[in-house]
DNA sequence: CTGAAAGCGCTTACAG
DNA sequence: CTGAAAGCGCTTACAG
């Protein structure tokens, strides 16, 4: 009961294997009576050609490998998931790699390579010289998602991160509001910098003095220290780099009786589900994490096909993102 | 530039391919003094071999396939997360195949065999008899994850759900409690099933009447629900088989000020970061989901040595859980 | 439009 | 302990 082999199909159909191969990889060589009964019989059988033949002799393996440091936040998975949709569409398969430890960084992507995919999705925070050649030495198409590459030679698929921030802290200026305070994470992750770039120049253009803290990543640690601040100084706006920060200092807040959006409002980058599982609801900057690995995986689809590699003139491509306002923030 | 080959480093090491190839997969095999030469060379030139042509010679390709319906769950995630890291250790690369549409399970899985990868682990929800077929017919050996496989024919790593839900159920019990209500999904998911039937167990044991209603996956729809049906009755208890769903309830009741847990005490399962964020913080029977993922690798890569099939005789291996107590209970 | 043949980069009996 | 050779299951120029 093994899976059928390109012979066997053959055999059924009575032509020779280069005419079933043909059947499946350029179909249009084919007379029409022939591709037909060939279809049938692959279809009767059920048969898939072997993916690591296939891969050797075409020397293209119609796979991709994402790239990630590590699967725990939600939005990751919610950004395979796009590019997994878009994947399928284009006939892609797909391989994981994780790794989070930067001693393993050259070896890693050696076995990346070797994977032969025909293409890599890299999301990665920080971005030092090492990753740097060694995604300059790679001889597949590298499209980094949700990061901007350095020096901008390598292609990227993300949203605009600073813009998004400058446009909500202008707002939230626009509303009367002046103490706003501005929370990011301890890690240089390269988004994070970017929006606090985007409150930074929005605050300054209005005259107004940045306040910038930076938080741990881990949720007993905020707490304390979320609560701690809260004790010298309650702003009137607090803006978190991300959702489950946001609630954190919410709840912190909230425990010790002070009134959300009343007396503080408080806005997260992200939009997952804790968002809306929140009480009061937080108004976020909707990051599209979805249609953001959705269309990375468009993009290099095109970069394959075009065998772009990169070195080329490659696209920075930004999706849209959208502000929802909720219950934390009030007019 | 291209990445060296076998030959390359067979040439460089003045020894013939067979020889490089035993230092990396027999090197017993090889005299110490030659085994060293290559490895130098090997590490030197920064040598992988090429994933497929290994894959192909030797019918191993030391890649396995994680088989879910979709990623946007954060366990499933946290799952992979446990599994890529156990791949890690025993040297497995991680194909990823998603896949939401029960019409397309046949071409599926022949896809992921063809993927010729040496075995699958499936996070499956809800077994119908095409894919038990499938399953039964697969030349690798198959190990469902979190879910137990009907009639035992497979193997499964998860936990004790019935147990553990009878459990809790028992606990609150003693504690004194009488209206225990049980909410649950509207879809068949074999898990749900299994907590349903512990719950109902230890009500029907303590001679109360068990109280089970059944909602949506989705949120908006759930609070719309959950508020009306409190609206009626507000139990002593809510145990409800997701911490989203557990947190949509308690904001419900929140919402009208019903007070938690002095009014209702709420219970979820999974203990996500959702039951962190919630504002009070909520009790969960924690399903170790990572330590699940991990486990699972662990049995497969058992299985694919010993080459085991799914015919064999199979394990069932069951990780622990626990109750984490917070604040949305009260002794 | 179709077939025979070489080759993709490895592994593994088989000799020695 | 090591090398020469066959073979894994495909694809793709090259002829015809």
């Amino acid at each position: 009961m093994s899976q059928p082999k390109i012979y066997d199909i053959a055999g059924a159909a009575g032509v020779s294997l280069a005419t079933v191969s043909r059947v499946l990889n350029h179909p249009e060589k084919v007379k029409k009576e022939t591709r037909e009964r060939v279809l049938r019989i692959i279809r009767e059988k059920g048969y898939k050609p072997n993916a690591n033949a296939r891969g050797l002799a075409s020397r293209r393996s119609t796979t991709v490998a994402i790239v990630v440091p590590k699967l725990t936040r939600a939005s990751v998975a919610e950004m395979i998931q796009g590019v997994s949709d878009s994947a399928q569409k284009y006939g892609y398969t797909i391989r994981l790699f994780v790794n989070d430890d930067p001693t393993r960084a050259k070896d890693f992507w050696a076995e990346v390579i070797a994977s032969s995919v025909d293409g890599i999705l890299f999301l990665n925070d920080e971005m030092t010289q090492e990753v740097y050649e060694l995604v300059k030495n790679t001889p597949v198409p590298v499209l980094f998602i949700n990061s901007v590459a350095k020096g901008e030679q390598f292609g990227s698929v993300g949203i605009d991160y600073q813009g998004c921030a400058y446009q909500i802290t202008e707002e939230m200026i626009r509303r009367g509001n002046k103490d706003i305070l501005f929370v990011s994470n301890e890690r240089v992750y390269s988004v994070n910098i970017l929006m606090e770039k985007g409150y930074h120049a929005a605050m300054v253009a209005n005259g107004l003095e940045p306040k910038i803290i930076y938080s741990s990543g881990e949720l007993a640690v905020n707490e304390k220290f979320f609560s701690e601040y809260l004790d010298h100084h309650v702003p009137e706006v607090a803006m978190l780099v991300r959702d489950s920060m946001a609630i954190s200092f919410m709840n912190s807040a909230i425990r010790k009786g002070i009134k959300v959006p009343d007396q503080l409002q408080v806005i997260g980058f992200q939009n997952t589900r804790y968002a809306l599982l929140a009480n009061p609801k937080l108004t976020c900057v909707e990051i599209p994490i979805y249609e953001i690995g959705n269309q990375a995986m468009e993009v290099l689809t095109k970069l394959m096909k075009e065998g772009l590699t990169v070195d080329s003139d490659n696209p920075h491509l930004l999706v849209d993102y959208k502000i929802i306002w909720r219950e934390t923030t009030r007019n």
